[in-house]
DNA sequence: TTGTACGCGTTATCAA
DNA sequence: TTGATAACGCGTACAA
């Protein structure tokens, strides 16, 4: 049996001094732990609690004292327990961000970027996956246990799983898309806009034979652009728009434009909904049909991909600005975190159209 | 000032009931929180450990009150609390992931891969971003004060820092890279016996006249497949093969191959430390220089992007098992949470050399 | 099986 | 400025 005797905990870093003024028995467990605030305030012979104000930024405390704590920190390696703090302060500093498969492979640095600002704000990201086997309404779930202080969705949330966290009070931004029933933050690109100025461009020159690839008839973003430019096309006169459903993926996109190209009709201009099948429009219509990119057809993507700019595509595209939206998402999100009474708001970003040599195109 | 009144929680959730043994005082915040283990146990008339047994698996527990408990906690819309949770079992059952922008950007869906795996097995992924102003040691220090179950690294990690992560117990596997000193687990790709066999392949084929389009001088598994594709060329005989420093970028791949084609010394054979600069070198050969792949030169990549299947570049290649990488990287980790006496173990899982049209290769 | 009481490592309140 | 002391919400010996 282990005796009352005083030993010391078995911390990563020695101990070089004895302080008297236990508050508190040392733990001898085997286990290896960090070290703690106690173990700090032992070293430094104050009290716990002077040990925690030093590492809080407005605390009271003289200079002497801290010296010593900080001291006495260093030497036995400690910070602050994160855990501990979340249950004390009931604000975790976490943020959660939700991901689909698919959101995640089509624009994988979104990813990065939140996480470079969330930390730059000193939050941190957990981050969660809805997948076949686990949906909205378990990610949801486990959301909720992990105390997040808001949540970031990549993708479409139900109206739901937003109204639980609502009901928590904890404030949510959807990244690219309107949140469904107005509940929740949204900062996108606007892809509208972005489109219908496509359409202008394009009908200004010339063109007066459009399709568009969608993304698939359920996908935010991809209705958002077909609104845009089949909305502007009509205004124009324009009232015939083929519409070819993919799904966002390469092999789609060059089965869409297949489909366009044998369908006969006269066609010009054809507008995807990402850049992706926009790669296979022009691969199916140079590689499998012999035509012209843009001579034959003028094919324009959404995105800017990396590859976008590489010399066998030279893709017309429009850039979103993912930087800007990851900040300004961030942003949104904290002023909710610190103020659970502001309303909703939803922020709209212009996209960038960046002219390359894919589509027959006036200069502007 | 408020009195002593019996006011109820105010939750997302009313209570339809009031049950008389409250352990505790029930707090009379106005700020709404989630229920906790507390509220249920009045609802349900039982005590708060019995609560709590209800949320464990092997716990001794009448029916009858695990009937009141799950009733009163799906009326209260209870979960218990992570961060309570963590703080009490000392485990938090999140894994710190690390990567830095330029391993997110070349291998995006492994994020997602782990981290299904990671939920599977019950874990969550806290990520954390290696950058130019966060560096190694900064990020450690923050992923030591969550008090994580273990690390996995997608970057090259500093001894000093896998250490200090041992320091404390915390499990350490990198991902596709040997950790440094050997003090942490890895699992990764063969990269050397990957770039061996195709050394073989292409020396069989007849090719005597070799380059590599490295992906910078301190990259890892730049330096592996290197070490294969050379080392085994060597034993075959050819002693000289031409090495071009690139940074895994397409441009760099572009300007590497230019620089091999006009130093102007025989050449049939380009590998390519991965799919990116690959392309590069086979769009500077082609559009650059005029150049035919795989006639003028064969090019061999690394990685199995997505789009090196597609028509423009039909690119034979080494894709690795991923989707096993992110398993048995989980696994390996999880195997150290529960026995922290486990040595640290090296996996290593073969490539798979896709062979499409980009070189000139005979079948195996 | 059930309930009591304590510890996990912090922050926050209040008196000194 | 400082130090006791009480939360924070949970798991868990221990006793009943």
């Amino acid at each position: 049996m282990a005796t009352e005797m005083d030993v010391e905990p078995l911390n990563a870093v020695c101990l070089s001094a004895m302080a008297k003024n236990t508050t508190r028995a040392p733990a001898n467990s085997s286990k290896l732990r960090s070290s703690t605030s106690y173990d700090v305030a032992r070293l430094a012979g104050v009290s716990q609690s002077a040990v925690s104000r030093c590492f809080e930024s407005g605390a009271s405390i003289s200079d002497k004292t801290r010296q010593k704590v900080l001291a006495a920190a260093t030497e036995l390696n400690y910070a602050p327990n994160a855990i501990a703090r979340s249950l004390a302060m009931r604000r975790s500093n976490i943020v959660a961000v939700l991901v689909t498969e698919t959101s995640a492979r089509h624009t994988p640095d979104i990813l990065m970027q939140l996480n470079v600002e969330l930390m730059r704000c000193g939050l941190h990201l957990l981050l969660f996956s809805i997948t076949q086997e686990t949906g909205p309404g378990d990610v949801i779930a486990n959301v909720l246990r992990h105390q997040v202080d808001g949540v970031i969705a990549c993708t479409t949330l139900p109206q739901e799983q937003i109204l639980r966290c609502n009901q928590l009070r904890i404030p949510v931004v959807v990244y690219n898309r309107v949140a469904a029933g107005g509940n929740a933050c949204s900062v996108g690109c606007d892809h509208v806009n972005a489109t219908r100025d496509i359409a202008d461009r394009l009908y200004r020159s010339g063109h007066r034979h459009f399709a568009f690839i969608a993304g698939g008839a359920a996908a935010p973003v991809s209705i958002q652009r077909q609104i845009g430019l089949v909305g502007r096309l009509q205004e124009l006169g324009v009232a015939d728009v083929a519409i070819a459903m993919g799904d966002f993926g390469y092999e789609s996109g060059r089965d869409c434009m297949l489909s366009l190209i044998d369908s006969g009709r006269p066609l010009t201009a054809v507008v995807c909904a990402n850049d992706v099948m926009a790669f296979g429009a022009m691969d199916a219509a140079r590689f499998d049909r012999g035509k012209s990119v843009p001579d034959d057809f003028s094919v324009i993507g959404f995105d800017d991909v990396s590859s976008a700019c590489r010399p066998p595509y030279q893709l017309t595209t429009v850039r979103q600005p993912t930087q800007e939206l990851a900040r300004q998402c961030v942003q949104l999100l904290i002023e909710r975190i610190e103020n659970k009474e502001l309303p909703p708001h939803v922020i709209l970003l212009p996209g960038e159209l960046i002219v390359r040599k894919s589509a027959r195109i006036e200069p502007a």
